[in-house]
DNA sequence: CTGAAAGCGCTTACAG
DNA sequence: CTGAAAGCGCTTACAG
């Protein structure tokens, strides 16, 4: 009976399931000569296996295909792991790519996930309480919540283990991953200055962001190290959202003596800008060439696409979560992780949004 | 041993667990005096279980405040659904909002989750291959993929199942779950007709979308009951990018004879239409009125802000997922779901760039 | 460094 | 309509 039953069993799986994850540890196991249990320790990265078994066991992960069953994984070690997404991003666009990453990975992981918004000051401790009551093992945050002390603090309290993305001020004891802002900002300064530009605005980010201030640095820097005095008169206050970037033009570029190029440190500022520039009869990049930052989707939506520094985003994101996984795994291990902080690369992306300062002379139209 | 190991275990998960799922079906089963198997019943929804039982039983749930174990669901019956997700949506901030909604229903349903997107024409088989390869079983589709025809095609070729989501040509044997874009499109328009508008342009959206001549449709009803006559100078086509709202309105609004408001049928375009309005010196909405569709980020991000349909796309893409899930399981099941077809409601939101038509003689600035 | 045993919480496939 | 048994694929907690 059983073994008729087990029979039936096996077939109809073999008949129903997709291939995926068809090959199971036994398997493994049972191809490399071992017991399962070390198989486990091999994909679980554990000491304690002779360098020789790992790599046989190894191998034959790759040529059965084996990848391991996350119900199942989950299930044993009771690891449901909940992870807590606060967001309360002035740009929809910068969230969308995060989540995009998040998804990724929280996939992969196979563990659950928790998206909450968090609006005005009192939001977040709203949301911490409701955090404390669903019960989750970390909590994963983008900007600016990555850069807020209060958060950091709270959280701190709570002893839940957190990773800040995107964030210029890690913590020395918060893990992180984020891209060298003052270097990128620096960069892409240079570039307009390499472009012919003497005149270069800035519109600031908030400035209850750390990273905001860093990307000015890196403006303020290019320009000392090019020999252009920074002229404070073509620096705007803005707060990454669209409407603030189109405040902080306007001032900019009603001057006289307007700046033939504005950086703006983020995207939703840039677009911002580039519609004041056209409220204002200006042409860009011909009259004026506007830069923004971080690469969202607003960068080639509006038109000119802007050029702008891209910051992989997704991927931060996704090793974000990664990193905090791994951290909550250690503390349930009774063992606190070294807080690392990661660093990717960033890149200057050039689209239509900008261009050599065109001599007054040659600009027709208008 | 034995005894000792399993007591020291239980004390573990005491503590360690985050008092979530501490409760089984088990203990459900003892409160109520029911064996496991009879909860399992209920909280699958089969049938063959007394009604007073399944009373008990829900009762019990409640009081425990049980909830089932995903990992262990999926393990056990060896369901470890995976579902794609094909986008090929130009506006990111309609694809964000539907991230959103996506994100909620598969964590709390516990599925996988595989997100692709699908660029130009030979997009759609690559990605198709790659659900093949990797397996998959489902498909959710956003628009404009959810209305056409060709991948609905493709993916009935896999004998995959699907729901379409936001689309408005709901094949008759494939679930969807969408808005009723005319009556939405209807509403819109009169109630710029109520503003007090007579000339009132549109901005179509991509053609190969149905929706999109639904929403022009139900512009075209809505001026014909008001005794408008639809003139076909104030209609642009557009193609649901920024861009194209941009150029389309740049010909409507350069007109002598220009609307007094326009109409582009998602926010991008409206977006986009604003920016083109700025640039020839029209104020928004004092010298001209522009509304949109779905009530994307993108419409609170521009200033002013949109005034728009709100299309509650997040929500409607978590029942999307739903219902596909139902459809997995039903199919595995061997039975075919009947086709479903659900229509939530839309709501007009009133922001900044709409107003009654003002009166040349009013308009000061400029 | 390795493995045998038990169990994670649930469902499937029976048997009544 | 209800339940006892076996098993899903993996890990934990031991014992060697």
């Amino acid at each position: 009976m059983t073994i008729r039953s087990q029979g039936v069993r096996l077939l109809a799986r073999k008949i129903s399931r997709r291939g995926g994850s068809i090959v199971t540890i036994h398997d493994v196991a049972q191809h490399v000569g071992v017991s399962p249990m070390t198989v486990s320790r091999v994909i679980n990265a554990e000491k304690n296996v002779r360098e020789e078994t790992r790599k046989k066991v190894l191998e034959a992960i790759k040529v059965l295909n084996y990848s391991p069953n996350m119900a199942a994984r989950s299930l044993a070690s009771q690891d449901s792991t909940r992870v807590a997404l606060i967001y309360s991003n002035p740009s929809m666009s910068f969230l969308s790519e995060f989540l995009l990453g998040i998804l990724q990975q929280s996939s992969q992981s196979g563990c659950q996930l928790l998206i909450e918004s968090c609006e005005g000051p009192e939001g977040v401790a709203d949301v911490l309480d409701k955090l404390r009551t669903v019960g989750v093992d970390g909590v994963i945050l983008p900007p600016p919540l990555s850069d807020s002390t209060r958060v950091a603090k709270a959280l701190k309290d709570m002893k839940l283990p957190f990773v800040g993305v995107a964030t210029s001020r890690p913590l020395p004891d918060v893990s992180s991953v984020s891209i060298d802002d003052f270097k990128a900002a620096f960069a892409m300064t240079s570039r307009l200055v390499a472009l012919g530009h003497k005149r270069i605005g800035f519109i600031k980010g908030h400035p209850n962001s750390f990273y905001s201030e860093l990307r000015y640095n890196g403006y303020v820097e290019a320009l000392t190290k090019a020999g252009i005095k920074v002229d404070q008169a073509c620096v705007g206050q803005g707060y990454f959202t669209y409407r603030s970037g189109f405040d902080a033009a306007e001032s900019l570029l009603s001057r006289p003596d307007r700046p033939t190029a504005v950086f703006a440190s983020n995207d939703d500022m840039a677009a911002g800008a580039v519609a004041t520039a056209h409220r204002l009869g200006l042409e860009v990049p011909d009259d004026v060439t506007i830069v923004g930052f971080d690469d969202t989707s607003m960068a080639s939506s509006v038109w000119p696409e802007l050029t702008t520094v891209r910051q992989p985003i997704s991927d931060m994101a996704a090793l974000g979560l990664k990193m905090l996984l791994e951290q909550i795994k250690s503390k349930r291990q009774g063992q606190a992780l070294k807080p690392v902080h990661e660093i990717r690369d960033f890149a200057i992306i050039e689209r239509q949004s900008s261009s050599a300062p065109v001599p007054d002379a040659e600009v027709g139209r208008k």
